[in-house]
RNA sequence: GGCGCGUUGGCGGAGCGGUUACGCAGAGGUCUGCAAAACCUUGAAGACGGGUUCGACUCCCGUACGUGCCUCCA
């Protein structure tokens, strides 16, 4: 049984897919413009947890998360620059290559964060014919208009356009403190298509079919794509009319996910999701992160500072994704402390007593505890991704594990439970935690007998010795445990 | 100016109207030939002021602070 909290009912809701055993998802991607920071891919971590929750519970997950990189403005300041052209110039290099170069980097990124690649990871300079489909359906219904600058979509057409974002849109027109351009017809119109202004020359640009213009139109024959438009393009092309679940930055309920919806049911006169989720924002060190401040970390900038990209999954993870999290180099460090302790857990197994009598043994003491771990962990996650909650079942589990004598341990369902955690967390518990060589267990059992004659000269060496491969061994009443070192 | 959201122990961070969250760090102790390790025990909280209630960290109101949005804006 999952529940999620959905933003179109504003509560958490039970989750029920269009179609039985299969599910639709969109996630808003990122614009490849400059590196990732921890705040992006928090929201990148969250959501493949969703992913592996939603398999957990044996659902195909059809998703589809875009990569912006042509369209998307950049904010104040600058009148509305796209934000790949603004890399380029500042780059020396076309809005081509520097969305190449992005995207690669972001791709890398989510290797390194063992993230699940999306079925389709579809670019928006890919998508161009669909968004132009998308804006002549619309015209044709009478959603759009054109003013010197672009097509626009007539937010009053749509008359739940506030709705979703809980907005009062009179309300803040009285208080708007930012004049809005003179020639839309209200401030919460979008920009379907940009022409290229006069005089400009663009790395990416398309030809503005004759269909969408104006009869009376002079403008220029170039353009391209508003931000919002891709989303609803790839997402009804790729996924369908309705999609189950919708994703993206808190910060996008406002406009961006309010502007799909509109464009989406306009065009479809269909619900375009049923269930939408939103994370909320990472701070860095009690403020938020932002690229003027730069304060926000890369991965690059941590793993610099020698911390493993897992070691900012577990950081994320400690932290549920619709509550504001602040991010800091002590947490990131607790984090990896935590996981280095796990892995220890984890290789347990490969220091247990099994003996077929011991896992032979039906509904044992220890398989039950197991499969108890296993199915609590499951539940957390299917309540609302709580993530946190996960990780104090996992850490319940390994206490109980870690204090029971050696020859008291066998897997009894341990590997099983490691491989659902896996599945679900994403933090390589088992691939992360090899077994020494025979080499090194030779040289513990050469240690053992060394302490057994007294010989602690030759038993320290070895210590040492295994300790400069990255093995610490401590010795316990039920016999010698092997541990990976910092 | 308008519309929201948040405020938990040294740090990170959950659930819950009455019972230990959890992790990291700290303190005391135990085991050990020794051990930076391990194990045990343990201090520590709910921004502030009111209210509801037999009882509030948990619900309601206000104040302060932080934060998000109001522009084609992560």
């Amino acid at each position: 049984m999952l529940q999620f909290h959905n933003q179109l009912t504003k509560k958490v809701d039970q989750f029920t897919p269009l179609k039985e055993g299969e599910i639709t998802l969109y996630t808003c991607g990122p614009t490849v413009y400059s590196t990732p920071t921890v705040g992006n891919w928090a929201s990148y971590v969250h959501w493949d947890t969703l992913v592996r929750t939603l398999r957990t519970h044996k659902y195909d997950v059809k998703r589809v998360m875009n990569i912006t990189d042509v369209g998307h403005l950049v904010s104040d300041g600058d009148e509305g620059e796209d934000k790949l052209e603004k890399g380029a110039r500042r780059e020396g290099k076309t809005a081509w290559e520097v969305a190449e170069y992005y995207m690669q980097d972001f791709l890398n990124g989510m290797d390194a964060l063992n993230l699940i690649p999306p079925t389709h990871t579809p670019r928006a300079t890919e998508f161009i014919e669909e968004q132009l489909n998308l804006i002549r359906i619309l015209k044709e219904k009478g959603y759009t208009y054109q003013i010197s600058d672009g097509i626009y979509y007539d937010t009053a057409k749509f008359p739940t356009y506030d709705t979703f974002a809980g907005l009062d849109l009179d309300a803040q027109k009285a208080g708007a403190r930012v004049e809005f351009n003179p020639e839309k017809r209200s401030a919460s119109d979008f920009a379907l298509w940009k022409f290229t202004p006069a005089g400009q020359v663009r790395d990416m640009e398309w030809e503005t079919p004759a269909d969408l213009l104006e009869q009376t139109s002079t403008a220029t024959a170039m353009g391209f794509p508003g931000w919002h438009l891709e989303c609803s393009a790839m997402a009804l092309n790729l996924l369908g009319d309705t999609i189950d679940i919708h994703t993206g930055g808190i910060d996008h309920i406002p406009v961006h996910h309010t502007n799909e919806i509109a464009q989406s049911e306009a065009a479809t006169g269909q619900r375009f999701a049923n269930y939408w989720l939103h994370t909320n924002h990472l701070k860095v060190n009690g403020t938020k992160i932002s690229k003027s401040l730069g304060n926000g970390y890369t991965l690059q900038d941590l793993e610099k500072l020698g911390f493993d990209p897992l070691d900012l999954r577990m950081a994320i993870l400690q932290g549920h994704y619709r509550s504001e999290g602040n991010f800091t180099i002590e947490g990131l460090e607790a984090a990896h402390n935590r996981r280095l302790n796990w892995r220890n857990s984890a290789a347990l197994r490969h220091q247990m007593h099994d003996t077929i009598e011991k896992n032979s043994v039906e509904n044992s003491k220890l398989t039950v505890r197991f499969e108890a771990a296993r199915r609590e962990l499951v539940e957390a996650l299917a309540n609302d991704l709580n993530t946190p909650e996960a990780l104090a079942v996992v850490d319940a589990l390994f206490k109980e594990i870690v204090t029971l004598p050696l020859e008291e341990l066998y897997d009894a369902g341990f590997l099983q439970f490691l491989e659902t955690a896996d599945e679900l967390l994403g933090l390589e518990l088992l691939s992360s935690t090899p077994d020494i060589s025979d080499e090194q267990k030779m040289r513990l059992v050469q240690r053992l007998r060394a302490r057994e004659e007294k010989d602690f000269a030759t038993s320290d060496e070895i210590r040492d010795e295994l300790l400069s491969d990255g093995i610490a061994v401590r010795d316990t009443p039920s016999g010698t445990v092997w541990e990976y070192v910092a």
